[in-house]
DNA sequence: CGAGTTGTTGAGCGCTTGCGCAACAAAGCG
DNA sequence: CGCTTTGTTGCGCAAGCGCTCAACAACTCG
C-alpha cells in the first residue's frame, strides 16, 4: 500500500474542500467522491471519513467559496469612505470578483437547494448575509442624506436580485448581456432606486453623482 | 407481451413530454428515462425511439412549460389597455402563474445550461423572448408618455432580472422573502425605474399611479 | 390473406454513483 | 519496545444511469 502523507484532521478536511473547489472550477458543481480523491491523489474512502455525505462536502465547499467572495466584497466596501462609492465598489466587486465560476456554483446551489438540505442551509445563510451587506450600505447612505429609501430592506433585495438575475444571463447564456452592460445598467438602476439622480425634469445626461456610467 | 396502446408519433412524442413534466412537477428537473416511462406506463425503450438523448427530452419539456408561462403572460398583458396596467399585469403573472415549480425548472435549466447544450439553447431563446415582452411594454409606455426610460433595453433587463432574482429567493430558500413582498417591492421598483412616481420632493406616500402597493 | 412497415417491448451492456468496511500503516505513548 | 490510536486504503456492494437492440405485435396495403 502506497500511503499518502498523513495529515492533521483539520488539514485533511481543508484539503478535501480545496480539492472539491478545484474540480468544481473546472467542471461545475457536479463533483463526485472519486473526483475529489483523484484530485487529492488519495484513496476514495477518505472523503467519508471526514464527511457523512457528499451533500455536506458540497455544502462546506460552497460555504468556503461563497464566504470568500462575500468577504472580498466587504473589504472592497469598507475601503471606501462615502456611501455612494461604497455602493459603486459593491457593484464592481459583484461583477468581477464573483467571477463566472463562482456564479455557476450559485446556480447549482439554488437548483440543488430543494434536494440537498445542507447545501440549501448554507446558500440561504450566505444570501442573507449578502443582503445585510447591501442593507448596511443603504442605511448609511440614508443616514448621511445621500440616499432616499422608503423601504431599505426592499431596496437591498432589489439591488441584489437585479445583480443576481443579470449575472445569470451572463453566466448561463451568452450574447444576451455582456458583463460591461451589467455593471453600467446596475449602477444606473441603483442611482434611480436610491434617488441619487438629480430629480425633476429630464432624467438624462445632466451632471449626476459619480454613480453613473457610460451609455449603452 | 402486454402492449400499450399504439400511438401516433406526434401523440407519443407529446405524451413523453407531458410525462416528463408530470415527474418534474413532483421531484424537480432531475428526471430519468425510467421515470418518464414509468409515468407513461410503457417500456423504457420508447423514449429513445423518439429522442436521441435525455438532454433533448428535457429541452423539449422545458420548452413546453416555459413557453406556456410566457404565453400566459402575453395574454394577461394583452388583456390590459394602458401600459401601466400592462406592466402591473405582467408582474402579477410573473409571481403567480410562473409558480414555484416552473421556477424550479428555470433554476435547473440555468444550472444545467453549461452541461446540456439543447437545454441551454431553449433557455436562452425563451429568456430572450421574456425580455422582448417587457421591452414592448416599456416602449409602448414611453410612446404614450407615461414611462420614462433613457435605455429601454436596460430597463427591461433590469425588471426581468429583479423578478428572477427575487423569485430565486422565494423558491430556493424560504423565510427570506415572501411572494407578497416580491410583488409589492417589484411594483414599487418598476414605478421608480420607469419614472412613474411623481418627481421631486419626498418620494413617499403621495398619490401615485396605480402601480404601487401596500407597505411592507 | 400475405407482406411490409413501424410502434412497442424489455433484457441487458457498460459505466457511474454514494457509501460501507475490514485491513493496513504511521504515529504517540508508557 | 509493545500497545493503542487513528489516518489511510481500496475493494466491493447495491443501486442507478443513458442507451442499444433484437424480438414482437399491431396496423396498412396490395
Amino acid at each position: 500500500m502506497q500511503l499518502v502523507a498523513r495529515l492533521h484532521p483539520d488539514a485533511r478536511r481543508q484539503a478535501i474542500i480545496d480539492a472539491t473547489l478545484a474540480v468544481a472550477r473546472r467542471q461545475g458543481f457536479v463533483v463526485t467522491v472519486r473526483d475529489v480523491t483523484t484530485e487529492m491523489g488519495t484513496s476514495s474512502g477518505l472523503v467519508h471519513h471526514y464527511f457523512d455525505s457528499m451533500d455536506e462536502v458540497l455544502a462546506a465547499a460552497f460555504d468556503q467559496a461563497a464566504s470568500g467572495d462575500l468577504e472580498g466584497a466587504r473589504t472592497a466596501v469598507a475601503a471606501r469612505a462615502d456611501p455612494i462609492s461604497k455602493l459603486e465598489a459593491f457593484i464592481q466587486s459583484y461583477a468581477s470578483e464573483q467571477s463566472d465560476w463562482t456564479m455557476q456554483l450559485w446556480l447549482d446551489a439554488w437548483a440543488e437547494a430543494g434536494r440537498r438540505p445542507a447545501l440549501r442551509a448554507v446558500s440561504q445563510r450566505i444570501n442573507g448575509e449578502w443582503h445585510e451587506l447591501v442593507r448596511s450600505i443603504i442605511d448609511e447612505g440614508v443616514a448621511h442624506g445621500v440616499f432616499r429609501a422608503a423601504h431599505p430592506t426592499a431596496s437591498a433585495w432589489l439591488l441584489l436580485s437585479m445583480l443576481d438575475g443579470m449575472t445569470v444571463q451572463v453566466v448561463a447564456h451568452d450574447a444576451l448581456i455582456t458583463r460591461a452592460e451589467l455593471v453600467a445598467w446596475a449602477k444606473d438602476a441603483a442611482a434611480r432606486e436610491l434617488g441619487i439622480v438629480g430629480q425633476g425634469g429630464a432624467r438624462s445626461r445632466r451632471a449626476r453623482s459619480s454613480l453613473s456610467s457610460a451609455r449603452t
